[in-house]
DNA sequence: GTTGTCACG
DNA sequence: ACGTACGTGACAACG
């Protein structure tokens, strides 16, 4: 006997209005209100637990809820406006629910009551167990000794569920279902627009139908009722009782297309809804995913994979990888001290393709020993060799395959390919899908691309270090788990992460910019840059000498001796001991930062020296002792370029940075002169001059300063000829000067308080710039209105190229945070931009150089600056590669102008 | 691990 | 009344 079936009926709004009420107000990362959704799908999934449905579908009136439906208890009596915060809820359960595939069933003119009195009718004459789930007691009417009205009670502690069938309302109520629509007939509801019969509470209306079934039989019967005015109202506002019937009766017979077929259950947590979970926040909700899909098809993912122990299986695998029609091939590859300065050997590598996955490591020395000495066979033979995963991987390549990786930069150190287009970058994709993460792990892939949960790094080897893990025998079960699931993820994530890019138009971005620049930066990093060893070991003993001075002077004048690179010390001193004025607090004590100190300076001998030593200081630690540390063995140092960091499309660099060399200060500037050109060569560099202006020029189409670069002019000193109207000729270097600081607000979301502290004058001034700057160019203005207007509309920035920065601060309460929103949304796009023009630069300044058969080889970037090492006989062409290339990297209404110097080493060539 | 400071664009 | 210019990384101190 086939078990019985159940249909679950959800009034839509109803549980929706319960949940916004019942919960506190949740808000997600975006600044979207979710409690309602939230709420309402935990109602749904413990409903859903209990009733254990195999048919579901959800009512929504498509009417104003406000207007049309009767809420229960919150809105007795009450037509306030539904919450803004709830409205936009309505929306968000709706695509929640058509993700999870659960039918969804609305009709113009309809009131859910009436969706829900109909399918309930055509459920049972199905044969079916009916469950009605609303927050409304008016569907109480609806009940039979087939269809159970449930609603929830928001308790201390929880929800808890009233049930009802035809029984229990009679039990409750002392009338049956079909009654209680003449209960209300004479009691009325304010809510719904039921006049009911005045004088005629609810005690009464109970009685009266209790002793007479329905208001026809209780107004033949008139005469009879007590008390004496519900006998004389129930004569005179008759047509009013029976309208009020009318009104109350809910429509079971509704014309609607309704196929039950259509409300059959199938798998509700789908990959799209685990990605709404995922975007609107629902942690909780998505443990269930986790387990849900765990249970449905993820069982045992580990089932499918192998370890493969000998080079002949491994060799298979590879030959079968290569005859694979799989879209991607996943690879999990695990080097051994790699490094951008040196390529690591490969400890394991694991493949995946056709839903399965392979696993093999390097034979350690001792297993080599053991098997050599075992075996009868030439022992070397079927062993794995470092080299043998390599060859294989680069056969994989070789082949044609499309492969895989999560960090490809890294994996290029042991591969190449002839097409860029069959590689791909998990993380660089998933980076642009999401800039704000801080690291892009195989597992948070996992479960935002797959939907699927994975065990990260520390839940399969706690706090060990990647040495412990590889050469530990024990853990070879977890590694193989471990490279596998990377693999597998590998070569299922691209569709998936192809897909949202498309979708959210980054797709030319990642291809045409972010691939091809992962292969420059490995060639970059590759290259590294020469640095003179000995140089920069006298540059850092010439500024030992002058600290020890300073140090020595500094004591003197506190009177003491402390620890000068303590903040908390130094405060001490200089405004506790020494009293000196101008104090200003951190969270811990006195600020001592230059910009504090620098008044001081002035009138205290103390302060200049406190200021020097920290200026040599961080030349020493940082520059001369920090550079040392990591010249490779080559003699050259070789940075990392991040290209999943920054939030603005910007790269950044790392082990050493080379991007914060000192410039600004000329002492500090000195060490660029220990980085010296090769033998044979000279550094080419050029700069872009004011990217990030023209690129507002061109984004903005302001006339004024599109026409200012078009003519040539000096940009600070036009804005200062408009700001001040002063003729052009007639600036003066003040004036100029201010005008630049503005400029440089303007890019990076102008505030007065900003612009005040920077040129050290009132904010009252300051805003004067500011709004006599805007008046220059009110196009701009407009502008960045409309950026900081479009990020919160749609909770991002966006660059030309398509680039997004999630804003979610634009929601916070808090007004900082607000404040700091628009300022990063006037920022984003410029600064982004910016970047992706650079980037777009060094991939065609590298390609280049490689097409023409030069030498000469990109080696450093700095946000707006690109250094070639160059062969001296190709400087000329080198100049005209970086000229080309650079201003032709975007076409925007103002021209991208660069400078260029070549000189013997880094400080000759600016 | 966080904080304060400071180097760069 | 609040307390901000945008984006980074490295170092020393300190809990």
């Amino acid at each position: 006997m086939a078990e019985q079936s159940k249909l679950l009926l959800i009034d839509g709004h109803s549980i929706l209005n319960r949940a916004f009420y019942g919960l506190p107000d949740l808000t997600n990362s975006k600044g979207q209100h979710t409690n309602a959704v939230y709420g309402f799908l935990n109602i749904l999934f413990k409903t859903m637990e209990e009733e254990k449905p195999d048919h579901l579908t959800v009512a929504f009136d498509l009417s104003a809820p406000t207007f049309r439906h009767r809420m229960f208890a919150d809105y007795k009596g009450t037509r306030k406006p539904m919450a803004a915060e709830l409205r936009e809820q309505v929306p968000m359960i709706k695509e929640m629910l058509a993700a999870m595939g659960i039918c969804l069933v609305t009709k113009e003119g309809l009131e859910a009551d009436d969706l829900l009195g109909t399918m309930s009718k055509i459920g049972e004459a199905a044969g079916m167990d009916v469950t009605i789930l609303s927050g409304d007691r008016d569907l109480l009417q609806l009940a039979t000794d087939k269809v159970k009205i449930m609603i929830p009670k928001t308790k201390k502690g929880g929800t808890e569920t009233e049930s009802y069938y035809a029984k229990d309302v009679r039990e409750t109520y002392q009338v049956s279902p079909t009654e209680f629509i003449d209960v209300k007939a004479l009691w009325g509801d304010t809510a719904d627009n039921i006049p009911g019969v005045p004088g005629i509470g609810e005690k009464t209306a109970i009685n009266i139908i209790a002793a007479y079934g329905s208001i026809e039989a209780a107004h033949e019967h008139a005469e009879d009722l007590k008390p004496p005015r519900a006998a004389r109202n129930i004569v005179d506002f008759w047509d009013q009782a029976r309208l009020s019937k009318t009104l109350a009766t809910i429509d079971v017979h509704a014309k609607i297309d309704y196929d039950l077929a259509a409300a059959q259950i199938g798998n509700i947590f789908t990959d799209d809804a685990y990605r709404l979970c995922k975007d609107w926040g629902f942690k909780n909700i998505l443990l269930r995913f986790d387990k849900e899909s765990v249970d449905r098809e993820e069982k045992d993912l580990t089932s499918r994979f192998s370890h493969l122990t000998s080079r002949t299986a491994f060799e298979e695998m590879i030959e079968r990888a290569g005859q694979s029609q799989e879209t991607w091939i996943g690879a999990g590859l695990f080097l051994k001290d790699h490094s951008a300065a040196r390529a690591g050997q490969i400890r394991a590598l694991a493949i995946s393709f056709e839903g399965k996955a392979f696993f093999a490591e390097a034979d350690t020395e001792a297993r080599q020993l053991s098997l050599f000495g075992s075996e009868a066979d030439d022992g070397s033979g079927d062993l794995i060799q470092s080299t043998d995963l390599r060859r294989g991987l680069q056969a994989l390549a070789d082949a044609g395959k499309n492969l895989a990786f999560l960090d490809l930069k890294e994996a290029l150190s042991q591969l190449s390919f002839s097409d860029r287009g069959r590689s791909f970058d998990l993380q660089v994709a998933a980076y642009l899908l999401d800039p704000l993460s801080s690291s892009y792990p195989t597992e948070d892939i996992a479960r935002d691309q797959l939907a699927l949960s994975i065990p990260s790094y520390s839940e399969f080897f706690g706090k060990k270090k990647a040495d412990q893990i590889w050469e530990d025998p024990e853990e070879v079960e977890h590694r193989m788990h471990y490279a596998c699931y990377q693999a597998y993820v590998a070569s299922r994530a691209p569709q998936k992460l192809l897909k949202r890019l498309e979708e959210q138009g980054m797709r030319a971005l990642y291809e045409e910019v972010e691939l091809p620049l992962v292969y420059t930066l490995y060639d970059m990093e590759t290259a590294g840059i020469a640095v003179e060893k000995e140089a920069l070991k006298s540059y850092g003993d010439q500024l030992v000498g002058r600290i020890n001075e300073l140090e020595e002077g500094i004591y003197r004048e506190a009177g003491e001796t402390f620890n000068i690179n303590s903040p908390k010390q130094l405060g001490e001193v200089l405004f506790g001991q020494l009293g000196l004025p101008g104090a200003r607090k951190t969270k811990t004590g006195y600020s001592t930062a230059a910009d504090v100190l620098d008044p001081l300076a002035v009138n205290y001998q103390i302060v200049r020296d406190v200021l020097e030593f920290r200026q040599l200081t961080k030349l020493k630690s940082t520059y001369a002792d920090g550079l040392a540390k990591v010249i490779a063995d080559d003699g050259r140092i070789h940075s990392s370029f991040q290209q999943t960091v920054t939030a603005t499309g910007r790269l950044s660099s790392t082990e050493p940075n080379l991007q914060n060399i000192p410039i600004r200060m000329e002492l500090g500037k000195e060490i660029r002169r220990v980085f010296p050109a090769m033998e044979g060569c000279v550094f080419v560099d050029s700069d872009y001059s004011q990217i990030e202006l023209r690129v507002l020029a061109h984004l903005s189409q302001d006339p004024k300063l599109i026409e200012a670069y078009r003519q040539g002019k000096d940009i600070h000193r036009a804005t200062a000829s408009l700001v001040f109207h002063t003729p052009f000729e007639e600036v003066t270097d003040q004036q100029r000067s201010n005008a630049k600081a503005v400029n440089f607000g303007i890019v990076y979301g102008i505030s007065a308080f900003g612009l005040a502290k920077d040129l050290g004058i009132s904010r009252e001034e300051a805003q004067e710039y500011i709004d006599g700057y805007f008046a220059a160019y009110p196009r701009l203005h407009d502008y960045l209105d409309g950026l900081v207007e479009f990020a919160r509309k749609e909770g991002y920035a966006v660059t030309l190229f398509g680039r997004r920065r999630p804003v979610p601060e634009l929601k916070n309460s808090n007004f900082m945070q607000r404040q700091f929103g628009e300022r990063v949304a006037m920022n984003a796009p410029v600064q982004g931009t910016a970047a992706d023009i650079i980037k777009i630069a060094m991939v065609r300044v590298h390609d280049r150089l490689a097409k023409e058969g030069l030498r000469s080889r990109l080696i450093l970037t700095v946000h707006d600056e690109l250094l070639v090492e160059t062969f001296e006989q190709e400087e000329q062409e080198v100049r005209e590669i970086l000229d080309q290339e650079m201003r032709g990297a975007a076409q925007l209404s103002v021209e991208l102008e660069i400078d260029t110097h070549s000189g013997r080493n880094w400080y000759d060539a600016k």
